[in-house]
Formats: C-alpha cells, structure tokens, sequence
DNA sequence: CCCCCCCC
C-alpha cells in the first residue's frame, strides 16, 4: 500500500541522516567551503572559547536534562516565556558559541546536537559580539536562501532571531557596512529603513492590514486536500516563536502547496492575503489567515535551530483520563516506553495500518499514545525519555483501556 | 471560497 511505502522510505532518509527528529527530514549536509566559513568564523570571535567535540558531548545530556523537568501547568505561553526562563539563562553563557559550532557538527552525526536548539537563539540575544559578526555576512547570503546551505540560513537566522526578540529591530543593521558584497545597498535609504529582504516578520504581528510582509515558520500542521463544488481547498498552520497563524489555498494555489509543503519543515512566506479567520476554522491561537495568492512567494527555508514550540492547552494526565471517547486534548508528557511500530489489516484485508505505541507520563498520571498510519512518519525513532507535545490528541477507549490517538488532525512535537 | 476522520 502506497501508506507503508512511504514510511519505509521517511525511515531510510532518517536513517541515513542520522538524526532523530521529525525536522531532520529538512537537513542536508554542509558542503565543505561552509565549513571552512564556520570556522574562520568562530575563531574569530575571541572573547569566547570554542569547545571541543569532546565537551560538546559532556554538556548536551546536562542540556537535555535541565530541559526535561520543565512540564509546568502554564504552557499557553511557554514558547514565547521560554526565553527568559532561567534555566536557559544559566547555560547561555557557557555555550555561547555553540550556534556556529554546532553548525559545523552536522557533518558529525554522531553528536546529538539536538539539545541545543532550542537554547540557541537565547544565546545570540545576549552576545552583541557574535551578532555583529554575523550581521557582516548576512545581506549577500540572504539572497541565496534557497540554496541548501544551512551556514547562509543559520546565518540568517541569528540575525532574524534579534529582530524577533528586540523590539527595535533597527540595530541589527548597523555593521551591515562591513560588506563589501554590500555595496549597492548602502544608500541612507536602506540603512535606515531595513529592505525587506532582510528580516522576518513576526507571526503575531501580522494582521489583516499586512500587506508586504515575510514571515518564516514551521509548517505544524498541513490538512488534507478537501473539495468542495468543483472547487479545492488545503489549509494549514504556519508558527514561530512568536506565536502562530492559519494559511489557506484554493485550487491552483493549493497545488503549491501539496507539492512543496511538508509537516515540520521551515519555510519562508512573502505576500498573501491576510484576513480574519472564520471563527469556526480558527486555531486557539490565531485569529487571522493568510490567502495563499499568487503573488506569494514560498521558499524552503532551512535552519536546524529554528524549531519553534507549538502552543497548546494542556491538560494534565490525570484529568485526561476520565475524558469520554472522542474527546480531543492537547497533553504534554515524556515517553517511558515505546512499543514501536506495528502493523496490522483492518476489517477490509487491503486496508493495511501502520502504528506506534507509546507510554508518556507527566507529574499526574501515565497514559498511551498511538499515533497511526502516516503520522507515524512524524515520530523520530529514539523517544525513549523525550518530551512530546500533542495537540488535537483523540481519547480513544479500546478494551476497557484508555488512549490517546495521534491521527491526521493530530499535532505533535517532540521537544527533547 | 473551507472542516472531518475511522483504524487496533
């Protein structure tokens, strides 16, 4: 069945990319003369010290394990408190150059870097000095941001992520005059009215009086392609750090879209139409929808870092249990026992179906998750003590036992 | 301009 094929191959390009999560499916491998750039790069900044792969390897369970315990009750806003949580404070300074050095450690798959992420915009809010640096590099690269290059767009990135953070946005452009590349940008003009093309809008900051306006996200969430008439319809949820917003397309425009969009990829998006969101299509955590239009252009947008937080309600184990069937809920816990993959056929024989069964727990209780069919795609092969994310999870009763079902209207993230 | 989807 065309299902199962499709898992196969997810798998293998997990495999051979040797890296655990669901975002490792955007990833591809640094070419050398990057590497060569990394490294000029962070020998170049000299107040801090580049750790060797050896430390590196000490500090990610330390990273990991500090970002384990973190299930609090108030998650609504955790993506964006996470910030200045302190926690993420305390560590900051210690793996400052870690944005660069863990760059150049995606040709070392051995090192699990994941622990990371999320921590490494934190850093660059704090560090001016490498800020400036990167800032140096970043007019010329953004305009190669299609090419699969995760140095250009991990460059980016750190310069996008200090106009998310800091309010004035103005100030990250102020060594831009260090690049030659640069040159034919360097009118008063640009220098005090920042071109477009060199920063990102913030999610929640768009509304339906946006009109130019660039965002770049992770797709969390991507429908099936619904008809209706004569006519075609697929929507889909785009986040940041900020905060997230619906998209919709209709007929040729979703042609786009079923082509080039993909769950947990990153993307870049200019232009669309954004409106106020039909309260019955909306997502708890957005009022608007962009209208993807023919203008709006749609780029592939590839950094390991950028891995924003889905947003959820969440709801204690222990509460979830007494929930009736069918119910939906958004949960956070940690896997304590994976029983992999599992195949079966439904009632029809030619319906084959494809699970994975997980055991989470959190402060309150314990429950299983079964994520079914292509949402399997979606689960890395190692859980075993991460922390996931469920929004949208289905409460299932099944001989007597009570589950939570990850299917297509399912949203999942795993955060360790 | 659009929303339902169960499966062991």
């Amino acid at each position: 069945m065309p299902r199962a094929k499709k898992t196969i191959k997810t798998n293998q390009r997990r495999k051979k990319s040797g890296r655990n999560q669901p975002s490792s499916q955007s990833i591809t491998v640094t070419p050398d003369s990057d590497l060569l750039f990394l490294t000029c790069l962070v020998s170049n900044i000299r107040h801090t010290r580049q750790r060797t792969k050896a430390e590196r390897r000490r500090q990610s369970p330390d990273t990991r394990h500090q970002k384990n315990h973190v299930p609090t009750n108030n998650d609504h806003a955790r993506s964006t408190e996470q910030r200045k949580s302190p926690e993420v404070e305390h560590f900051s300074s210690t793996i400052t150059i870690s944005s660069q050095s863990s760059q150049s450690s995606l040709s070392h798959p051995e090192l699990d870097q994941s622990a990371f992420h999320s921590n490494l915009h934190n850093e660059v809010d704090r560090n001016k000095s490498s800020h400036s640096l990167i800032n140096q590099r970043t007019s010329h690269e953004i305009s190669n941001i299609t090419r699969p290059n995760l140095t250009t767009n991990e460059t980016i990135h750190n310069q996008q992520q200090n106009i998310e953070s800091n309010s004035p946005a103005i100030d990250t452009f102020t060594n831009v005059n260090d690049d030659p590349s640069a040159s034919n940008r360097q009118t008063s003009i640009t220098t005090y009215f920042a071109p477009i093309d060199e920063q990102f809008q913030r999610i929640v900051d768009l509304n339906e009086h946006s009109t130019n306006f660039r965002i770049r996200s992770k797709i969390i969430y991507l429908s099936n392609v619904r008809h209706f008439g004569s006519n075609k319809v697929i929507d889909g949820i785009l986040s940041d750090a900020s905060g997230e917003i619906k998209f919709v397309a209709f007929n040729d425009q979703g042609e786009r879209v079923t082509t080039s969009f993909k769950v947990n990829e990153n993307i870049t998006l200019e232009n669309g139409e954004i409106a106020i969101a039909n309260p019955r299509y909306r997502t708890p955590f957005s009022r608007f929808e962009i209208r993807i239009c023919p203008s709006t252009v749609i780029r592939i947008y590839q950094s390991n870092s950028f891995n924003p937080l889905i947003q959820i309600n969440r709801k204690p184990l222990h509460e979830v249990l007494p929930m009736s069937h069918g119910a939906l809920v958004d949960v956070e816990g940690t896997v304590i026992l994976d029983r992999g993959l599992i195949s079966s056929t439904g009632h029809d024989a030619t319906n084959h179906i494809i699970r994975r069964t997980f055991k989470i727990t959190d402060d309150t209780s314990t429950i299983n998750v079964t994520a079914w069919n292509e949402k399997t795609d979606e689960i890395p092969e190692n859980i075993m003590n991460k922390t996931i994310r469920i929004r949208n999870g289905k409460i299932n009763y099944y001989n007597d036992y009570v589950s939570i079902n990850a299917s297509s209207q399912t949203i999942i993230q795993f955060i360790d």
